[in-house]
RNA sequence: CGGGAUGUGGCUCAGCCUGGUAGAGUACUCGUCUGGGGGGCGAGGGGUCGCGGGUUCAAAUCCCGCCAUCCCGACCA
């Protein structure tokens, strides 16, 4: 680990690309496009992992999982779907290998062509729909509430570390109903999921709103996303809701017969978050000092570190840190007790700075001899000596107050940073100048869209939902518009 | 797939122009002094110089070919 770090300032993606390694939190791996999540930075997935699928529990989801492999000819079922995935797929032609002739290593074999290829998945509507067909009769198997966890490949050309890579991790949510308006119910009830995770657990704030025809998932009759703004000005999907309409229903003919005694196809909902949220939740908050991580998605949230010279002051202080360790344990939070013999401490204090955990907690014999300790806290890197018969409930109160902070923090930026633009060159000078957020007046045609994203790689990141009508004129092409949408550079 | 760059101990790189015993920093190992913000000193281990061919008495260095990676574009959760 390098002493000298690079800063947001200096270059912003090399500051973001060391602290997913330094961090330790991921590396490339030898695949091209493919990381190896290490064992700190899947600690915080988990975390991700646990908290949304209690979530989705809770709103009365259950967890399956379908295959890797897709048959090509499924794909191709639902036209827009295709269309867009296809530029992307990684396909399986063979089933074997053997030895090559010349000697040495090992070729295709030509003998195993497969009749039909498959395609690694890159989402699963299409062997999920093809699956519903079978358990979908009556409007008694609806609603059909499922959930996978899974891995997904999608033919990425650039990939970064967390933010696209060419496979990743993720949740896919696949629903059926019987009515348009419950599957639309559906698809707003999760993008609130997505949202309350995101404002709560990643103290992230962000901003809900409904995807443009252009940005719209492939298939689907509307997608609705949580947006959130990067410190560098750029705006990130963090998350994606699909209502898929009967899509889906007709392209794998998946109908239901209705208490009416009518048959209708069915009425579909998506929705997913990725490891991509990783990416969000390392931008969102970090320093010039490196990761930053909110108390409720920590690994750990308390690190204790031991001073001392010489195993009599090891025992003395490590008698001590247990004791305080296992009081805060009491009190539910999660703390490591740091006591390996191998580092010194100042090596330690700037190790778990850099990975972002939210307290430490150093003990050494002046604290053991006055029952103190020091207690420092990362995001705002202020220390304070506190007595050890209040520890637990100063901790526990600390860690919400850092909770809340980063997120307070995090709106206040993202306030700053978003502007109205009433003009061309308003607009152009926001983006080039400041970037963020910026509202503006919006013809709704496909055509002015692809321009201005042309002209400036802005794209319309969503249409606020609640967005308040007022009509103006278009930014670019001076039509009216009766209401203000959001506009970025995104990742 | 276009444009640019780079491949040398685990990592970051120097050496290449002008061919002649493969180097530094860091990391690692051992010893020792240390320990409240990334320690000091001493010793030690580790590299078919991306791969293949050519020129030469001699190639990390010159020539040809290939491969890989990174950056910038087109594509994207």
């Amino acid at each position: 680990m390098s002493k000298e770090n690079v800063t947001r300032e200096e270059n912003y993606s090399q500051w973001y690309n060391d602290i997913v390694i330094k961090a330790d939190l991921a590396e490339t791996s030898a695949v091209r496009g493919c990381m190896v999540i290490k064992p700190y930075g899947y600690a915080i997935w988990e975390k991700i992992q646990r908290q949304l699928d209690d979530m989705f529990k809770e709103t009365g989801h259950v967890n399956a999982y379908f295959p890797l492999f897709i048959p090509k000819s499924f794909l191709s079922k639902e036209a827009a779907h295709i269309e867009g995935f296809a530029k992307e797929c990684a396909v399986v032609t063979h089933y074997r290998l053997k030895t090559d002739e010349s000697g040495k290593g090992v070729i295709v074999d030509p003998e195993a062509k497969l009749e039909e290829e498959l395609i690694i998945r890159p989402t699963s509507e299409t062997i999920i729909w093809n699956t519903y067909k079978g358990w979908i009769q009556s409007y008694r198997d609806l609603p059909l509430l499922v959930n996978q966890w899974a891995n997904v490949v999608r033919w990425e050309m650039r990939t970064r570390l967390f933010l696209r890579t060419a496979e990743f991790l993720w949740q896919e949510g696949h629903t059926a109903h019987a009515t348009s308006e419950e599957a639309i119910e559906e698809t707003l009830k999760m993008l609130n999921v997505y949202s309350e995770f995101a404002e709560e657990y990643m103290a992230m704030p962000v901003i809900k709103g409904v995807k443009t025809a252009n940005e719209r998932f492939a298939g689907a009759v509307d997608t609705y996303c949580i947006e959130a703004l990067m410190q560098d000005g750029k705006a990130l999907q963090a998350g994606t809701s699909h209502f898929l309409g009967q899509n889906f229903a007709k392209a794998f003919d998946v109908k239901f017969t209705g208490k009416d005694g009518k048959l209708d196809y069915v009425w579909a909902t998506s929705w997913g978050v990725s490891t991509r949220l990783m990416g969000a939740l390392i931008m969102m908050h970090s320093d010039d000092k490196g990761l930053v991580l909110p108390p409720k998605l920590a690994p750990f949230q308390v690190v204790i570190v031991p001073i001392y010279r010489g195993d009599e002051e090891l025992n003395l202080v490590s008698e001590f840190s247990l004791k305080i360790q296992k009081e805060l344990k009491r009190k539910g939070i999660s703390v490591k007790f740091d006591n390996r013999d191998t580092y010194k401490p100042g090596y330690k204090f700037a190790e778990h700075e850099y990975r972002g955990v939210p307290v430490r907690i150093a003990v050494g014999p002046r604290d053991v001899a006055n029952s103190t300790v020091e207690v420092a806290r990362r995001d705002t890197l202020e220390k304070e000596v506190l007595q050890v018969i209040d520890l637990p409930e100063k901790i526990s109160h600390l860690l919400e107050q850092i909770q809340k902070n980063l997120y307070d923090r995090a709106l206040e930026r993202r306030e700053q940073n978003t502007n109205q633009a009433d003009s061309w060159e308003e607009f152009c000078e926001l983006l080039d100048n400041k970037g963020g957020f910026i509202y503006a007046h919006w013809d709704g045609t496909s055509e002015t869209e692809e321009k201005i994203k042309e002209l400036t790689k802005a794209t319309i990141r969503c249409i606020p939902l609640n967005n308040k009508k007022e009509s103006g004129l278009c930014v670019y092409s001076g039509k009216p518009s009766a209401e203000r949408v959001l506009f970025a550079r995104a990742y």
